[in-house]
DNA sequence: TAATTAAGGACTAGTTTAGTGCTATTTAAT
DNA sequence: ATTAAATAGCACTAAACTAGTCCTTAATTA
């Protein structure tokens, strides 16, 4: 389903809620509590994410972390990369070495147009957006997949 | 990665080699040799694709498949969800009913901007775009995920 | 010095995906 | 009619990947 893995899932749920409330440390403990994730795995997620420098982290007794800059200027594609590795929908967006067909694969390259697209979308929407209380999308959303997205709670 | 599966992959090279020439049909066979993926699979991927109807098939001696319309009129985001479902990043995007996290997801809805980006994008790109030549790309691509979405190409 | 909190790595169970094979059905040609 | 060429549909297996957990180390504060 061209699917984030649930741990990406969870790295945007928890930077947005961090996004909520900025220049302020939440240990690991008060952010699983917040967003319903066990400990172990809101662990696992902020280490990476201190890792790609996306949050900052604090050790220490009162330590912590928090967001490395400003909502508006982490995008979900930086989020998604940095848990995913780089936004490629197939291996040859990423290198073609590892292209097996490479003879045949006379289509090298053209896979840009679609990962160009979806880098820019993703690159496109900041955390900010996604803490905004929702309301302004027109209706084309529904039209590809299904019509659950009516509605808009929160 | 934002992956989509091999198969999906494979769905997508194999109508692009359609897509060079309409209006004639094509045995499994034929396309495996073509694009240098093995027959059963090839075949396994045109039967989902007759079901979703972005093939037509014709049965017996001399059949085939064929694309079920011109290239510019098929969209990659068709393609996808012919092999993977409906286009969204996570269930919640899908469904609510099968969001565990519910009441502490206040984040509900939220994932639209996201996933409206991605649709929007996907939905684009059609086969023809994919059997354009393809020149006009600058080095960049390899870069992981920032700074490339200057250029609008299609 | 004790308590708190993050960092890093290793491991396991579970799920998903890919790929293959088998049988049935349809059509064309001889 | 019979045979050959194709697609349709289903079921199965092996391999890869993901998620989640746990343990040990390091840093900071009180």
């Amino acid at each position: 389903m061209l699917r984030i893995s649930k741990l990406t899932d969870y790295a945007i749920i928890i930077m947005s809620h961090m996004a909520r409330r900025v220049a302020c440390l939440y240990a690991a403990t008060q952010l699983a509590d917040a967003t319903g994730v066990a400990l172990p795995t809101v662990s696992k997620v902020l280490k990476i994410l201190a890792r790609a420098k996306l949050v900052k982290s604090t050790r220490g007794a009162k330590g912590g972390y928090e967001l490395a800059q400003l909502p508006d200027k982490i995008s979900v594609a930086s989020i998604i990369s940095a848990l995913e590795g780089p936004i490629a929908l197939t291996e040859c967006g990423i290198s073609h070495d590892h292209c097996q067909q490479s003879a045949s694969c006379t289509l090298r390259g053209n896979w840009n147009p679609i990962n160009t697209a979806v880098k820019t979308a993703l690159a496109s929407v900041t955390l900010a957006d996604m803490i905004r209380p929702a309301a302004k999308l027109p209706a084309e959303v529904e039209r590809p997949a299904q019509s659950i997205y009516l509605h808009q709670q929160r």
